[in-house]
DNA sequence: ACCTCATATCGACAGATGTCAATGCGAATG
DNA sequence: CATTCGCATTGACATCTGTCGATATGAGGT
């Protein structure tokens, strides 16, 4: 895999999440929502994600979730990384600082995947 | 990690689940929400998931699953563990077959986690 | 220009993960 | 009870993943 920064979850995030309880997903789909859920899956990230959510103004800046998960820089670098392309945070540069924010359209469609069908 | 069975999943998958983005979430809940992640996190697993849901009678034993996913019957019964361990799907021995079913609960529950906070 | 500070990238390494072939095991069926 | 059938378990393997230390990059401040 390329050093890509890729919007994974694009224009056809709708497509990607209709319910995964309708009817049997199609491949690209179950692709797509797999990777989502892969970069939901580390108990760092989903606390990183939490973390900026309930940040101040609804974001934050990498230096601020250093502390809180207790990791190398380093490595948060890479974990945010993954929630970037992923398609869950998005990332800003302003001055030395690089912030991050929830992408609350890739959670809400997720959220929507995963209701079970009202039989 | 043992050979068990366990419901990694149990009575506090409500308590696992408040709204992710709501507060900073702790250490306990990120990593119960993660394990359930994870098993998603792999596009055969959420393909089998969606058989299952849309099986008719919402349930399928393991037989119907193999084809779909054209994969080796060990693999698919591996990925079938992973689900039920992560109290995804239940297992239900009938005779010769094992019939999984999937559990609503985890799916709404996970899916609340995921709902963005209304600001 | 230099230095400092905030992040990203690289290289390395242990451990986890997905897959398969071979085998084991319990339940029906003869 | 021997055989077949459905599924789980084991062992092996290549690949992926999380983590770190070291280093690169790049923007501000002095």
């Amino acid at each position: 895999m390329p050093t890509a920064t890729l919007p994974l979850v694009t224009a056809d995030i709708a497509a990607c999440c209709a319910p995964m309880t309708a009817g049997v997903i199609d491949d690209q789909a179950a692709e797509r929502l797999a990777r989502i859920f892969k970069a939901l899956g580390d108990p760092t990230r989903v606390k990183l994600l939490s973390l900026i959510a309930a940040s101040d103004g609804g974001e934050a800046c990498a230096c601020d979730l250093i502390g809180p998960v207790n990791l190398g820089q380093p490595t948060v670098s890479h974990h945010m990384r993954q929630l970037v392309d992923a398609g869950l945070v998005t990332r800003e540069q302003r001055g030395k600082w690089a912030y991050y924010r929830v992408v609350d359209e890739t959670l809400l469609a997720v959220a929507k995947a995963l209701t079970p069908a009202t039989h």
